[in-house]
DNA sequence: CTTCATGCAAACCCTTTGCACGTCG
DNA sequence: CGACGTGCAAAGGGTTTGCATGAAG
């Protein structure tokens, strides 16, 4: 269910209102990352009447408050994953989509290395790596 | 000078012509990190007659050829950095959006592990970091 | 010469905005 | 009620594409 979403939103003093409910529930149909195009495409037809601009509107919201994050992938479009409480980073297969997460360890302690090398004060960081699924890499070796 | 934009591209085996000589001076004449709006802007007062999708698809040749980076802003827009023969990454300040780069350090060996863990072959990494930079640090200081 | 690159303009996303209407609290 | 959110359509910005011309190897 769309139930963390949505609870972030309702203690976030924002109001709780359909269209928002029915945006957290498309994003949580979605496995993985989606594009804000994904999401509009299935409003279509999982929920016409709500425009593309209460999609967008809605998902600068969740960024807002945390609930989502913004990646970008390989080819430079961008597209979104549902943050969990822990702070992770993501692996997108270059060949599929696929999005894997994985733990942030040894991140913090680069970053606070290179803040005091430059002098920056460096309050957020991200960290996409991209390559190719297990399952690409062994489709990709029988197809030779 | 262009020099080694240029090298890249003469030992690339594509075609060496006018254009793309004069996108690869417009770039070496900027500092840091540029946008494709940046180098189309400047092309229009400094190399009139080049046109917009020439600098676009210069510039994904670059890109395909490794001799740029793209790299991504902290408000979603994207810009493309020169790159070195040594990986380095950025710091990209949030105020007035002056690049810095540092030298990877440790990144390997975390993206090595996270392949072990993950699965995936993992062949590119992008670290960016944001943040205030120096002098934006201590304007906003002065300023309270 | 033959192939590849260029310029121009139009086409195409993707995302934002203006505004009148609807709705949450 | 009054402020905030929504839908629609239109605007906006960035990037790509079609096609005839021009240059590179």
């Amino acid at each position: 269910m769309a139930r963390s979403i949505i609870r972030t939103l309702d203690t976030s003093g924002r109001r709780l209102t359909g269209p928002r409910r029915a945006v957290a529930e498309l994003i949580d149909a979605q496995q993985g990352a989606f594009t804000a195009a994904d999401l509009v495409q299935k409003a279509r037809t999982e929920r016409p009447g709500l425009g593309r601009a209460t999609v967008f509107r809605t998902l600068d919201l969740f960024l807002e408050l945390g609930a989502v994050e913004r990646i970008e992938l390989p080819d430079g479009r961008h597209a979104y994953v549902v943050s969990g409480p822990d702070h992770h980073h993501h692996v997108v297969c270059k060949r599929c989509g696929r999005i894997t997460e994985f733990d942030d360890k040894g991140i913090k302690a680069l970053t606070k290395k290179v803040a005091k090398r430059t002098g920056y004060a460096i309050d957020t960081h991200r960290l996409d790596l991209s390559g190719l699924c297990p399952s690409c890499q062994s489709e990709l070796a029988k197809a030779k």
